[in-house]
DNA sequence: ATTATTTAGTGCGATATCGCACTTCTTTTC
DNA sequence: GAAAAGAAGTGCGATATCGCACTAAATAAT
């Protein structure tokens, strides 16, 4: 592989980044004072997967150490988004419920995102998003199967 | 717009932030302790677009705040990997200029890596990444323009 | 020329992310 | 059943990111 080769993948990795960067940021500037995209993400998630979940679960779903969901999930908490109870199974662990002002933060967040997601898809459309997201979704996967067994290969 | 149409959208982005993620993390392993993604990134700029260019120059090339820039030019100049002179232009300003051991970092941060690419190679081929890459240039720039004239369209 | 405005860089404070280590509880082993 | 090993969650400390406000210098306005 050389140089020329090598800059192909860096400046895949560099778009995705930059992207990733600035969709955070946009979606950001459209939440309440002091939330970010992981409070969002964690209740989309809740409310499209189904609430109930450990903060464990929640960890790996969304690839971040356990500290860094505890520290997402008091910050939902504390603004009566959730509700933390103990899990009936396991008495180490907890389980994350949504409340009925966690599912209007999530309409509301979105119903402010509408406007710039109307104008966006007006310039990239919805089948040509579909595409690459399923490239994407190809990639992500080969990324992460990746991190559990990184460069000797495999064995 | 109906709430499946949102999600086609929000699926990508999302499938953007964690490939994000991943790769970060991925490279991150491999880089000495103490150095992230920014530094190399820094270092990297700077030797493929050439050294000499101005915080400020930098921090807007990266899409970042002015002082998240200071922070990181200051973890590079600590290590000795680049030098902040005044600029001869311009007395408010400064230039960054990289030293001998700012590009051998680059190389050794190259070479450390070369093995993860090179697996990653054999199941992401180059041709595909550099269809999606394209893609996903054209999208970074939709979104980039509309970060300067947000919602309300144009004008 | 003097003053007002704009710009580059940075100190400071607030919050996010994450590694480490600890507690508590569960599961395994004997 | 007791002891050992493993797992879930969190407190703590370190660093990253970023907004605000300040200083110094350049540029524009008069």
């Amino acid at each position: 592989m050389d140089s020329d080769d090598r800059h192909h993948y860096f400046a895949f990795f560099n778009e995705i980044g930059i992207i990733a960067q600035l969709s955070r940021a946009l979606m950001e500037a459209r939440l309440p004072d002091g939330l970010i995209l992981p409070h969002f993400s964690v209740i989309n998630h809740l409310v499209r997967v189904g609430d109930g979940a450990t903060p464990q679960k929640l960890a790996r779903a969304f690839q971040v150490p356990n500290t860094t969901m505890t520290h997402t999930l008091a910050g939902l908490e504390s603004r009566g988004y959730i509700e933390m109870r103990r899990n009936p199974r396991d008495g180490r662990s907890k389980c994350v419920w949504l409340t009925a002002a966690g599912k209007r933060f999530r309409e509301q967040a979105i119903a402010a995102l509408e406007p710039d997601l109307a104008v966006l898809a007006k310039q990239i459309k919805k089948t040509e998003i579909g595409q690459i997201a399923e490239r994407l979704s190809e990639i992500r996967k080969i990324l992460d199967a990746y991190r559990d067994e990184p460069r000797d290969g495999g064995a």
